[in-house]
DNA sequence: ACACTTGCCGAAACCGGTTTCGGAGCGGAG
DNA sequence: CTCCGCTCCGAAACCGGTTTCGGCAAGTGT
């Protein structure tokens, strides 16, 4: 790969851009074939396209995005604005996301335009920057709420976006998701088949739209192994170890406490440890305890803790090429894919008690 | 706050951007007038001035960035590109630190542009591609290693740059970085002064900067203290807490063990938990832990991790800040600021048993 | 009253690309 | 031989801003 070649009588360190005028003097063509060769108009021999692809490759010639991006009305960029209050959330799966994203976007020559907002407000109006200096072409919403205010926005505005997780009633919308309502009906089945009856839920903050998923889920998962739903086995609100903690104090100290309980998010599911440990119970042995995420901090806990994985590279993977995709001109309304978790079974899980005593 | 008001007769959805030209023909003025009014060009009236910028305000004009972009040479952008290949490192601060960068870029109308690579070359392929489409102005380094190659990337390409780390004999060189060395002679200080004299310390990934910098200060504070230094106390390339229970297990097996462990990354000292419970030992009464960056799994365990608390968020905006002024034609050789780490003194550290039981 | 600044603004060039439009050159049909 | 259509490319307009340059009007000195 022979590229960036010196620049003529150029200062050692400060060497000159190649633009598409040196290369249209060098081909002895116009600026305006080289850009169409480039560009894969159908008007150019072939022989012309090869021999402007070559001499723009031995130049090493990359033409400014931004010079593009005025006429073209695309920035070929993606945007993302992450929400950093809800002091957790993301974290874990950042870097995996981001780089799902950014792997994506850059196949096609795209980059990624990130922000942070602290609040609601703050992050409309984060959105709103990024299109109004179109620093972004559309945008990728994670952790979708229940009417969600950015939906509103941009497709008011006629921005094109794709969300990282579903809207029930929504036309017009691209999105990927992960199917957390088949993993929760599958946990449920699981338990079922082990031998549990009293099966608990403590699900995530109440105004995402996976939270609701999830709970279908369980729900759905009762239904098929024909058990009776106990409301009181039902917690939610739990994002954090501590939160996790208390709600399985609570659900232990039911008169008729679960032998099994399911956690929509690991880093809560984590909080299910030191509340078992306080009352001498082993989590795998006497409590079966399963999260959803596929958190590297499940696998720091003894025992290890099962859980649901979801790709987040993958996913940001698709997202990106979905949002590309839709920018280009695709119906939102197809551009809509999902995928499965993936059940990890480590040695938080095991039959009840009283099945055990009986073997 | 009156903004973005309809435009006339849109279609309801899709309304169009408001450009310079119709400003200037709102105002009656030339758009070159405008522009120079917006862009505080001394030639222009205060009186000009002020009608310019309320009418643009009241119409919603925001400039394109991109087409500012192609005749000033500035994208009002800033560079990231984040290793993601070495499974932990970020993690934890990764979205403090965008945080900062994000809220001081934004504070003077700059974005952040981030990628991701998963190997060196990936890395400097990726900074490349971010300069020649002018997609970033100047970049961010952070995890300086020794011999970066980056940095002599973007010294020939004649690119600003600031680093998250010094490096030593580097001149034009802006940076930002936090003084681990003091942090770290304060923690032998600290230690010495609670009665211990056997202190180990536990490294990280030696290719890095600030590994030599936090052993340094171990050095020093050894020296204030009038202490003999044992090589078999110094261990390193431990990041994760698996190589941090390695590292712990081995000194606690040393003939003359030490009395306390400094880790130089947090996430490494969560392993001597692990190691000192299976010998029977308790944390902060038999061994004394303390370790660095401040994350926040050190608030999960017990007792609670003693760190020194890196303020990441601040950092990053510092960061943003000095990339903006060098870009801007500030001199890199004075673009220099560091900061403190602040220690948290919590539960992992106390006097050695020794001294306790003479008490 | 006259030249000479000075303050302030408009016209036009420019940045680096893309896209429209028209026309030269050529082969085949009439 | 002419006319037509097709292929392929160049000239020029264009995108939305910034910056240079020059000029008009008012103010100043004499």
């Amino acid at each position: 790969m022979t590229q960036a070649i010196r620049q003529t009588g150029g200062a050692p360190g400060q060497m000159r851009r190649v633009k598409i005028d040196d290369l249209a003097r060098v081909l002895k063509m116009s600026k305006s074939t080289v850009s169409r060769a480039l560009n894969g108009y159908p008007d150019i021999a072939e022989d012309t396209r090869q021999r402007v692809r070559t001499e723009a490759a031995r130049m090493g010639y990359v033409p400014l995005s931004s010079a593009q991006a005025i006429r073209t009305g695309r920035a070929k960029a993606l945007g993302l604005v992450l929400r950093v209050d809800n002091f957790e959330s993301h974290r874990a799966f950042l870097t995996d996301f981001l780089d799902g994203i950014c792997r994506a976007a850059a196949e096609q020559g795209w980059t990624l335009t990130v922000t942070t907002a602290l609040s609601v407000e703050d992050e409309l109006s984060a959105i709103r920057r990024l299109i109004a200096e179109r620093k972004a072409d559309g945008l990728i919403l994670p952790r979708t709420r229940i009417g969600d205010p950015r939906i509103e926005l941009l497709q008011s505005a006629g921005i094109p976006f794709v969300i990282f997780g579903r809207v029930p009633d929504m036309k017009d919308c691209s999105w990927f998701d992960i199917l957390g309502e088949a993993a929760f009906s599958e946990a449920v089945a699981h338990c079922a088949t082990l031998g549990h009856r009293r099966i608990a839920f403590v699900n995530g903050r109440s105004e995402l739209t996976s939270t609701l998923q999830r709970f279908e889920g369980y729900k759905a998962g009762f239904a098929e192994a024909g058990l009776p739903l106990d409301p009181a086995l039902i917690r939610s609100d739990a994002m954090t170890p501590d939160e996790g903690r208390r709600a399985t104090e609570a659900l232990l100290e039911l008169d008729d406490p679960p032998t099994a309980i399911l956690f929509a998010v690991d880093w809560s599911a984590l909080g299910a440890y030191p509340a078992a440990q306080a009352r001498g119970m082993e989590i795998g042995r006497d409590l079966t305890v399963i999260g959803y995420d596929g958190a590297p901090e499940g696998l720091q806990v003894a025992p290890k803790l099962s859980t649901f994985a979801v790709d987040t590279r993958h996913a940001g993977g698709r997202l990106a090429r979905l949002l590309i995709e839709q920018i280009r001109g695709g119906d939102p309304a197809t551009l809509r894919e999902t995928a499965r978790a993936t059940f990890l079974r480590r040695g938080s899980d095991g039959p009840p008690p009283d099945i055990q005593r009986q073997t």
